[in-house]
DNA sequence: TATGAATGAGTATTCATTCAT
DNA sequence: GATGAATGAATACTCATTCAT
């Protein structure tokens, strides 16, 4: 494993069985690799470590993947799967906790830096991955934009209320800042988490803040 | 060099020779790993890398630094202290620019950002190496609160002007609101420089529009 | 597969099926592993590999056959029996061209040349297996010696024209030594054919016209 | 080493160091790794072997060579510098033994056939190496060239005796058959030694005899 | 009988670190 | 001090063979 793989994919080449002794070992690779990518805070273990783990032998790992990064990227895969359902929801409760403008901008800061603490000791050795592994990289930024989309296909109803001659592009701004912020004091890309993150409930306030100020207010230069 | 040291070295275990030949081979040792660091994007260079590169041998190295890890740290402290003297103008620049709350709020973010993105090619890999190495984070850490102590002084003389509770800690919020922010856009942690960064100049502008309105204009939740 | 089996098999252990089926399988997989003795020039290609160019799984494999070797040393019985046929004829062809003793040993060599040369893409790995194959190298022996055999007996009907003590041992001489030269020209027992051999016209005549002087003629010792 | 290199190494990456220790267990590989390949009749030993049999570490192999490829070419190179004193005198040996056309070409053959048996332990694995290996391919026939190119330019002093519309292409055309007979009887490319080799002297004398007809009596179809 | 998943010993290669010169 | 050769543990990957279903 030199190198991570450079391009997508384009059909992965492994295929999860679908039944018996077969599926269960393949699980226990995907679920030793996944572990271990937790535990190291990296991909920085080896097959040998995932054949014991996983009580799977090297030869079965390589039965069903070509290389190390092929199993790394099915652990990856299977875990945007499983975020994705749960990403397709913070919209909709953001949306049940409040109807004013204001409220909802905070309420969809709040669930999606929730939604990312959920999925935050997955995703720090994740992004770490991707700091040299365009595969992760691309399917990240996929799963990013269709957040990003739901996000604005939400607020821009009230696009009458944003101060800004884009509201659209206004929207996706805040976004990828508070994405930033929150992946930054959740620890993304870093082998542990963070030791001193201790105001996780001021930073999303304020995140909230920030983002109802951007949007929702004139500009200040036009004030003063 | 499986794991970085995990914790600070209590007192750095080299030291620069202060004169004639000793001096340059230990610089080129310095410069050929930062420029490996930058090249590769990562530590993932051999010592015999910077051997070949610096021209100097393996045992010299070994004269300097007890270890690789040692070796790193060395380059990052030296980088560190060629940011230092460039840090702390970020706030007197700003001033020069702009005298108004907003203006000023404005160009400090500016100047933070170029700052950054003038050292973006070796904080990429520094940021990518302190996602394992305790030496780097805190080294690093101190770096950025002596950054936002200087804003916070600036600022904290307009704190009339800022519109929270708690006027420092809003400035600090913000402040690292925005270094996130400007890292993730240029790509710190990453192995390469992002592609698609197109909208430098425009972000800079959204995240000073942000910091401004955060800062200095009443929440939306008390004008509605 | 790492030392083929160094004695030859007593008997035989695998057997074909008669009929149906089971005989479909049992060809495919034969012709699959001929087909990758050729593609690959050797003996490296995986059981893997054969079971998915014939079509059959690892597990029939190992019902027909004990080992890899033994697989091998089918397909090398089925090629030795499909020749058995054609290098009979050798003799028969020759001499249907020719009546003089020089224009018959020049017609054998030509036919042995073309007989070698139809069968020369299976007959280089097989040559290069035998290198290290006890059971192959005594397989190609015996047919070798069948060949020479055939030869000698239509020859030494011409013995009276043999210019030396032995005739039949000249006769064995100068098959060996022009046996050698047509497999070296074809390039036998090497991963892939000769590049340039452009001149195999010429070096038939010449291996004729060498072999028909030193059958035929008075030694130049005797004549000088 | 799944596929040996396909070119030429233009510049050889290796080097002999010249003294002391360096030098002792330079030889200590080179002098293992050719040990292996006449004890094993191939290049099927591990590096591990050259390791153990060699008194060397798996690194310091590594320190000279870039991978066992190119350590079996260094094997191979030095091996042909060692053959190629011997070859040049093959000429100047059998010049020395006769005057006469005929008794010269025996000679030849002979001080050939000899030189060949001398080395034969080694040329058989290399033979076999040169099946899958293209820089000894090319290095082979570069020696082999030279070796023919040395008989033509003596013999072609005695072209009036030679009966061939093109004595040289007669003389070329004959070698190579001789090669490929010396070559056959010696086992070349096989992993052992011929077990029935019982004749190597009256094989010798065929091939002087039929070298000697072919070149220097007038064609048979002339003659009847 | 047929299947193909599972096994695991074996191989080439890398690289931080040590140490003889 | 300086050099760079030597060390060897560690790692990804292959493939003949076994065996559960």
């Amino acid at each position: 494993m030199n190198k991570p793989t450079e391009t997508l994919d384009a059909q992965a080449a492994w295929k999860a069985p679908q039944q018996g002794r077969s599926k269960a070992s393949y699980e226990r690779m995907l679920n030793a690799a996944e572990a271990l990518l937790v535990d190291t805070g990296g991909d920085a273990f080896s097959l040998t470590d995932v054949s014991r783990v996983g009580r799977v032998s090297i030869g079965s790992i390589y039965h069903r993947f070509n290389s190390k990064d092929e199993l790394i990227h099915a652990v990856h895969a299977r875990f945007m799967d499983r975020l994705s359902y749960e990403q397709t929801r913070i919209v909709m409760l953001a949306r049940s906790r409040s109807k004013t403008p204001s409220g909802l901008v905070r309420a969809i800061i709040e669930e999606l830096a929730e939604f990312l603490k959920n999925h935050a000791a997955t995703m720090r050795p994740i992004m770490l991955r991707a700091a040299h592994d365009r595969v992760v990289q691309d399917r990240g930024r996929v799963a990013h934009e269709e957040m990003v989309d739901s996000v604005v296909e939400e607020l821009i109803g009230h696009r009458s209320d944003i101060r800004h001659q884009d509201p659209e592009r206004a929207i996706r701004a805040m976004l990828g800042i508070a994405y930033a912020a929150i992946a930054r004091e959740l620890g993304f890309g870093m082998a542990e988490a963070p030791q001193g993150a201790a105001d996780w409930e001021e930073m999303k306030s304020d995140l909230g803040e920030m983002a109802a100020r951007f949007l929702l207010i004139p500009s200040v230069a036009d004030a003063v």
